[in-house]
DNA sequence: TTAATATATAACTAAATATACATATAGACA
DNA sequence: TGTCTATATGTATATTTAGTTATATATTAA
């Protein structure tokens, strides 16, 4: 995969783009979360949040640090929350202008 | 598909989160444009624009209108550009921290 | 050393996505 | 009407991604 920006920013995007990922984004938004805090909180099996970690951790996007037995998982940048703010903004306005239309 | 927030924000990212399609959206940055005038300067089949173009319209990131045989796209929300530009901040920061863990 | 716990990874299957090529549609105009 | 041009869509194929189950690894504690 060529390494340009676009290259680049959709392999980030894409990290992001799965519901599972986001709740887990919200998550860590809250602080600090090992994964044991966090596959019961979103109820699915434990091997399949350790994958989705893993895709956000390739991209950079989190880190992980180990306590005993527990890894523990943070959020490296804060403007990924701001990006998700964003998005929630866009679709409220999307869902606004279809009201108008049908009003 | 359940139409929770994490799916709709999914949706959107999942969108946009396409090199090609980042390339459009930073051509209609510059003003609207016709499908005629995108494929040749991403140098792609044009069928292959109109599809991502359709993905995006779907996604309500893109709009179009006709004039006479062309079709002519336009971005509905500037706030795309936003995400973009703070997705290159995040990929500069995390280039950055990794040279500095080779300096 | 053995057992228990937390997490990660492998292997498989199913589903979604991207692309290419061919074809259809729709508008302009002779 | 027929033809040309711009765009969209159907279909097949290849690739990627997600989820499940089983298993491996690592750390702690008995």
């Amino acid at each position: 995969m060529a390494n340009n920006i676009y290259n680049l920013q959709a392999d980030t995007l894409k990290a992001i783009a799965h519901p599972t990922r986001i709740e887990i984004l919200q998550q860590l938004q809250q602080g600090e979360r090992c994964v044991c805090e966090i596959f019961p909180a979103l109820n699915i099996e434990q091997p399949n949040v350790s994958r989705h970690l893993s895709i956000l951790k390739k991209e950079g996007i989190v880190s992980s640090r180990k306590e005993g037995l527990k890894v523990i998982y943070r959020v490296n940048d804060q403007r990924i929350f701001k990006i998700l703010d964003l998005v929630t903004e866009m679709l409220k306005e999307h869902w606004d202008s279809r009201k108008e239309a049908f009003a």
